[in-house]
DNA sequence: TCATTTATTAACTCCGGGGTTAATTTGTCA
DNA sequence: TGACAAATTAACCCCGGAGTTAATAAATGA
């Protein structure tokens, strides 16, 4: 039953030929290990896979990571980078704090269904106890800039006599982010237990709707969270 | 170098002398299990780790839960169930829908934070897209039981002309388990990037009366989010 | 043009950890 | 009382996956 009719295991053919290609052929390999580490975790990932499925060989990803846990490092810090790239581009300055709140908390649960390998990847990051990401010099200050958007429509909001004295940018962040992240983080078990009634395209956007109003409720003197007087049906 | 002495490695001599405790030793394997599962995940996790924790063998982790699998989804079934069972505990029919509400909140909040296993399990699940708890037969069962309590408050709420017309049970669960859940799971990567203000003992009272009165602002026509208005200082 | 450094290839090592074998003891019931 | 099932013990297997070795091709530049 031998198929390959008594050939010796052919030993492959060295490739003769090939071009020096650092920039891509890291940035090949920390695009799959993104994948990779995103839908398995650290543990769960297998560096042979990711050999696999790029374009090169396995011993490159330890000429350019040194391990396992650098490449990690650099995936984590690669989808940090991006994504606080994707919120320096928002512009509240021209508009009046209540919109500007309204269009950033609309923003930032947009960002989040359409940043899954961030999710997870913090996700993975927070069973870890973000052992790896204390590690970055970069990340910390990633993360400022939301902060300081969040604090100047804050102190426009109170300075302009319309936002409560107690609102404070940090618990405000914490509150945007916690139903934005979870709504994503939580997808799985949470239609499991209850069905997919909350996931689909115009619940979403109700629910984005009624958790805006919630939030511009607690920061906005005198505001009516009217999107929880109606049944979304 | 020899340091034994030239003494052969001495054959471990057969514990001539035991207890017939299945029961016992079923509970102290799921109980270690839980620990290192919820530390290290699914493919973190390491079966020689957990039995050398256990005052039996390994061969007894294989012999009750067939593989590392099984013992996975035994524990996830554990935490579920002990959850469940302190949420049964507690009673709102004697309280108006108003209190009710608050104190249901309150003690969803409270529960997230002293129960780090179910939280970290839940999050190791979504990692897996659910892949473990969709093959539980009793796991979605157990969380009708919070949705019912939330469904009852809110009928008596509309009944009496307190809620607004679009307060929905699955709605206000997502939502009051958004903040409560990613206030444990994503301390350590909040921390890393943000500081630990927010997790002093008096910041946490803070933040759970402030999103406890936000529900309520939402959810009750005319509940003005009082803590909103001064800092918490 | 050739010495040197950088980038790349294929093959190899090694051990940790999931899972098993086989023997032995404890308890049960006919 | 002895055959049988259930519970437990220690030792073993083995493969997959993290990490390496060694050779060689491509660029660099003096």
């Amino acid at each position: 039953m031998e198929m390959d009719g008594g050939a010796q295991t052919p030993k492959k053919e060295r490739k003769t030929s090939w071009k020096k290609d650092p920039a891509s052929v890291r940035a090949n390999i920390l695009g799959v290990a993104t994948d990779e580490f995103a839908a398995h975790g650290l543990a769960g990932a297998n560096i042979n896979e990711i050999a696999r499925k790029t374009s090169t060989s396995k011993r490159m990803i330890y000429y350019y990571f040194g391990d396992k846990e650098g490449l990690y490092c650099a995936v984590l810090e690669g989808v940090y980078a991006s994504l606080r790239n994707a919120e320096d581009l928002l512009d509240f300055a021209g508009l009046d704090p209540i919109e500007a709140l309204r269009r950033l908390v609309e923003a930032t649960f947009e960002a989040h269904v359409t940043s899954p390998h961030f999710i997870r990847l913090v996700m993975i990051e927070n069973i870890h106890n973000a052992a790896y990401l204390r590690k970055s010099e970069i990340v910390p200050k990633l993360n400022r800039s939301i902060i300081e958007k969040l604090a100047d429509i804050c102190d426009r909001g109170k300075a302009m006599g319309l936002f409560r004295s107690g609102v404070d940018p940090l618990e405000l962040h914490w509150l945007i982010s916690s139903f934005s992240f979870y709504n994503v983080s939580n997808r799985a078990t949470f239609s499991t237990s209850f069905g997919e009634a909350l996931y689909t395209p115009v619940h979403q956007a109700l629910l984005k709707a009624r958790a805006t109003d919630m939030v511009l409720a607690a920061a906005v003197i005198g505001h009516e969270p009217a999107s929880w007087n109606t049944d979304g049906t």
